[in-house]
DNA sequence: TCGAGGGTTTTTTTT
DNA sequence: AAACCCTCGA
């Protein structure tokens, strides 16, 4: 195409704030289209992008960034918060191949990796410790387990709710600002005769974070809101440092993570949000898509630009997407078309057991690659992560190489969580959970003399604590003396991570190997760790990324990933978020596994099961398979026979194909 | 009080 | 398959 001079532009650059004109590299013009081109140029003032699945979100924002750059912008003033770290990186590297490398300067990341990050630094500010232990979900229903055995609960015969209950509504309410008496009426009725339990509960729990420095995930975001609105000098220069925040999905964001944003936005008011009310998956975690519809009302001043160019997938995919939005309670309005007009109908394939449609996708996994389709452009997607387990034996069987992201974490198996305890107690000794999990490990130790041993460890710390124990435990304690012994030797050294993992696990294995009967299978997690460990210079750091941003690599997927580069892709939905590939296969569409049967009950996760529907089949860029095994094992009852997904049952055959399989 | 053994129940999704 | 609950012998 001839290149052409526009006039315009020029004059467009002028009402920007710089002095002097500036001659930019890029020809955002001509590059992106006039949506994308007006959020890109965008520069002081606060905006709503409202962006369609593949309109090209991320291409936009990559090109906002380039443009702050060029006009001269120091980087690290931009802030970019996105949902996952790995996003953020993706799109530094991006704007940098566009540009040059200033562009991975910006800072950027998650509101909890931004929150750890920024109270590290100020958070003595609002009288925080700055050493704070970040708790991940299981450690926190540890303690809350801990809390629920130490107040004695009068031995009801009904059942009590269970840790991780307690802590969901906990952590519900305080990312909502939604009372807990509320959640519990809500969702859990039937508990609502132990309310005062529960807050009992809850009550003891924050005093005994606030006392030993311990922040779970919610606080990360409480402390970090309350810094901005009340850090008074030390947050008024911070907030100065930030020229532009920028926030990716903001669709799925909470009550919490918008008050941060306000609180973020309230000197400069440069702020940028894109999402898609479409897309919202996450309203178990407090999020609420009207947040993007209220965005307006929080900034009257919010100017509005609308991505609806699907730059993805084929029409064909768009009809069927556009199909099952369509039949949402709530509207969303919004068609997404695309001059991409060529390409298959999507299949409906019904298989007669789960077995089959693993085979299925094997072979039409390896029938693609014939076709010349790269295996890491090809996805298998599913609602909840177990729904996978036969296809990887499967996968397997056929030597086709994947890597599984969402579900069970490495970091949260019992033997990689004993030794981050260790690690845990080396940098806070009055970690006391985790005192907890090291003491249990050892023979002859049980909850009641734990406790003991713990009141001393919260009394004293670490001193005298043989002489103290001694008498209390003549049976246990040369073991003990070992492990105290071993515990003071390396607190307080400046030592690498690495170093120190690994007399950690000199220490643990003897009691890693009684511990777990299948310790064989599980030795390979404790490499790993190690292995990981090496890549951190402080211990601090190596803990702060464990919790914030675990690696999901487990066993059986390493070994696929260190032999090749090519991966066939297994992912939950929700992890799938904002990634694309050229063939998607859906599993499980079937009623009560996909909408899961937990969200018979209510209108609003039924909705969000289709919207999780709507996000699934979005991905795909040429091919798409969504697929339902006919018979199915159901726990209760054995093997029955299964109904299709109301989301795709009884389609028109001009939207889809219906695939029979047989052997 | 510990820990082993057996029986039951339970399963979404993530920072 | 793992988490939880109960019982019982040491």
């Amino acid at each position: 195409m001839a290149k052409k001079y526009v006039l315009k532009r020029t004059g467009r650059a002028d009402l920007s704030n710089r002095s002097a004109p500036v001659n930019f590299v890029i020809d955002y013009e001509h590059e992106l289209n006039r949506a994308q081109y007006e959020a890109a140029i965008a520069e002081n003032g606060v905006f709503l992008l409202i962006a369609g699945a593949g309109t090209g979100k991320t291409r936009t924002l990559v090109y906002r960034l380039a443009r702050l750059v060029e006009s001269g912008y120091d980087p690290s003033s931009i802030l970019l918060l996105t949902f996952t770290r790995k996003a953020a990186r993706e799109m530094m590297n991006r704007a940098a191949g566009l540009l040059d490398s200033r562009c991975s300067k910006v800072s950027g990341g998650t509101f909890h990796s931004f929150a750890n990050l920024t109270l590290r630094k100020f958070g003595s500010a609002i009288g925080l410790h700055n050493g704070f232990t970040i708790l991940d979900q299981s450690d926190s229903e540890d303690i809350i387990n801990l809390i629920r055995g130490q107040i004695n609960l009068g031995d009801s015969k009904k059942r009590f709710p269970k840790k991780d209950t307690i802590y969901k509504s906990f952590s519900l309410s305080k990312n909502t600002g939604i009372p807990l008496e509320k959640i519990i009426e809500d969702i859990y009725p039937h508990f609502l005769e132990f309310l005062p339990d529960i807050i009992k509960i809850t009550d003891v729990f924050e005093k005994y974070k606030a006392k030993n420095a311990l922040l779970d995930y919610d606080d990360l975001l409480i402390y970090l809101s309350h810094f901005l609105d009340e850090g008074a000098a030390v947050a008024h220069r911070f907030l100065k440092g930030i020229e532009f925040v920028m926030v990716d999905e903001y669709q799925d964001t909470n009550k919490l993570q918008s008050d941060i944003v306000r609180g973020l936005a309230s000197i400069k008011r440069n702020i940028m949000v894109v999402g898609d009310d479409a897309q919202s998956i996450y309203s178990f975690r407090g999020a609420n898509f009207k947040n993007i519809i209220n965005f307006p009302k929080m900034f009257p001043d919010a100017r509005m630009i609308k991505l609806e160019q699907n730059y993805r997938s084929t029409q064909t995919i768009l009809d069927f997407a556009n199909h099952i939005i369509d039949s949402a309670v709530e509207k969303f309005p919004k068609q997404l078309f695309t001059n991409n007009t060529s390409g298959n109908l999507p299949a409906i394939v019904s298989a007669t057991n789960e077995n089959m449609q693993s085979r299925f996708i094997v072979e039409r996994v390896l029938e693609l690659r014939e076709e010349g389709v790269p295996l890491a452009e090809i996805a298998v997607l599913f609602r909840s992560s177990y729904f996978s387990f036969d296809l990887e034996i499967e996968l397997n069987k056929a030597n086709i190489p994947f890597v599984k992201f969402g579900g069970m974490k490495f970091i949260e198996t019992a033997h990689v969580k004993d030794i981050i305890a260790f690690l845990r107690v080396i940098t806070n000794v009055k970690d006391l959970i985790s005192w907890y999990r090291i003491l249990l490990l050892h023979e002859g130790i049980g909850p009641k003399k734990a406790q003991l041993i713990l009141e001393e460890i919260s009394k004293y710390g670490l001193t005298n604590l043989v002489d103290i124990t001694k008498p209390m435990l003549p049976k246990v304690n040369s073991d003990l003396e070992n492990l105290f012994a071993f515990i003071k030797k390396l607190t307080g050294k400046k030592a690498l991570p690495s170093d120190l993992s690994g007399q950690v696990y000199d220490y643990y294995y003897p009691h890693f190997k009684s511990t777990y009967d299948d310790h064989n299978k599980r030795h390979k997690d404790l490499e790993i760790f190690l292995n990981i460990s090496e890549n951190y210079n402080d211990l601090q750091d190596f803990l702060a990324d464990l919790a914030l941003e675990p690696p999901n690599e487990s066993v059986v997927d390493i070994s696929a990933t260190d032999k090749e580069k090519e991966f066939l892709t297994l992912s939950t939905i929700h992890s799938a978020k904002g990634l694309e590939w050229h063939s998607v296969f859906v599993i499980h569409a079937v009623e009560g596994f996909f909408p899961s049967s937990q969200s018979f009950e209510n209108l609003d996760t039924m909705e969000e099961e289709r919207r999780l529907m709507y996000v699934a089949v979005t991905r795909a860029k040429q091919n798409l398979y969504v697929s339902y095994p006919m018979n199915i094992f159901d726990r209760y009852r054995g093997v029955t026979f299964s109904k299709p997904s109301r989301f795709i049952a009884g389609i028109d055959e001009s939207l889809a194909e219906e695939w029979l399989l047989e052997e």
